[in-house]
DNA sequence: CGTTCAATTATCGTATGCAATAGTGATTAT
DNA sequence: ATAATCACTATTGCATACGATAATTGAACG
């Protein structure tokens, strides 16, 4: 009695364990990802470890070069603000979709989930992020729309790297508040509420998280000035 | 000077292949695909094969089971319906994004792409679909968004596969009428009127090329009602 | 001392090989 | 004759092997 698991499951195995390596900044953006070092950390080939490569890499958080291999993703801030804004976009259809359809239970659940978060608020562990991006994918869950959740769950995993990236240290980056007025919205069957209340919460996100709204990853962007105050001339 | 092509591109090439085979219908909804024969007939290994696999699976354009292989996806009406749906809150953004936005050259463009549209109404050839498709992608492309993009462009080829089933077989999906509007009000900067517009034109592809709300893919239920008029007894 | 070029090494891209599982047809027992 | 069993084949899951490309070191040279 072999212990085997089923296959494809191992793949998969791969796959999850880098990618929340990735989310929780283990892996740190940009970072190299040789096959053969992490399918022997794994206790896998490069094979599966490759196809948990090209998936993270079509889901954005894993970059993949010609013949240089993979490294973890470093969304350009250009990037950045696609996903953010498909992510709006996304989830204002979340909640155009849950908009008087929450059933009691549903909405038992998210508010147990907002009170979780409202006890996590104090300590700024990881703990009060991760409840903050489970509330926005609990959401997804519900509208029964097996697409979108994966699209939410994509943009907003990559939106974990980006403000991993950009984002300032310890901002809890969903205010409680914020997420009670949406279930009042979506309870209260308001859609066209419920969906401005998600684009105000999720912009607000951004300019609270996010440091300054333009920094440059540019090596000349960051010297030029002070080559001009030294009288060079940048070729 | 061997013709080698740049590492990486043969993957894509199958998966390109692999992708095309399926919108058009060479491989039909359902088929089985086998990792050996595809690959030799392509002149890549499985290994390749897998890879594709592996991609269109995420894209939802074929089915993978555990020690059973690929098969290009039948989605259910109800997946059906998800996949509009998604593709409607997707557009919508594209809308929201490009009203007002659009410059000179890229009306231009777009009306040169309606013409030809209409050109093509007339024969029922797989010419006029395709234009029609790839107005949205074209629209999409515009905004500058590379997941905006992706997501539409994924979405779209589901649509594809999806009418491919449960689709009249000529209907031309889009009414080039609805496009023209749609430019018009993109050119206008009427976001609201955009959004509107797209969202209709969306939903009247659905109700414009749906075959009937319910057919049953399954053996079972394809035979079921053979199996009453002969008086057997489904198990 | 810095630079360039060559040799070496590391890593990737792809093909192939092997064990395991599911499917298929023959065989046998009832 | 039908149903169950078993052997065989086909196909997958995964690992490994091999050639090719890029990174790196070191040596020779300016």
């Amino acid at each position: 009695m072999s212990e085997s698991r089923a296959p494809g499951s191992r793949a998969q195995s791969v796959y999850k364990a880098l990618r929340r390596a990735i989310i929780e900044q283990a892996l740190k953006p940009g970072m190299k990802l040789p096959e053969d070092s992490i399918g022997e950390q794994l206790g896998v080939s490069r094979t599966l470890v490759r196809e948990a490569f090209g998936r993270l890499a079509i889901e954005g958080l894993v970059e993949q070069k010609p013949n240089k291999g993979a490294s973890v993703a470093y969304p350009t801030l250009e990037e950045a603000r696609d996903v953010f804004d498909v992510r709006r976009g996304l989830e204002r259809l979340v909640a155009e979709t849950l908009a008087g359809r929450l059933t009691a239970a549903q909405a038992a659940e998210l508010e147990a989930h907002v009170r979780l978060e409202e006890k996590a608020h104090g300590q700024d562990g990881p703990e009060s992020i991760r409840l903050s991006g489970e509330f926005h994918i609990k959401l997804a869950e519900m509208t029964g729309n097996a697409l979108l959740l994966r699209y939410v769950q994509e943009s907003s995993s990559r939106c974990s790297l980006i403000l991993a990236i950009y984002g300032r240290p310890h901002s809890s980056e969903c205010a409680v508040s914020e997420h009670r007025q949406l279930i009042e919205a979506l309870r209260a069957g308001d859609a066209a509420r419920a969906t401005e209340l998600m684009d105000h919460h999720l912009r607000s996100v951004v300019t609270r998280a996010l440091l300054t709204p333009r920094i440059e990853r540019d090596i000349r962007d960051v010297l030029a000035p002070y080559a001009l105050s030294e009288g060079l001339t940048p070729s």
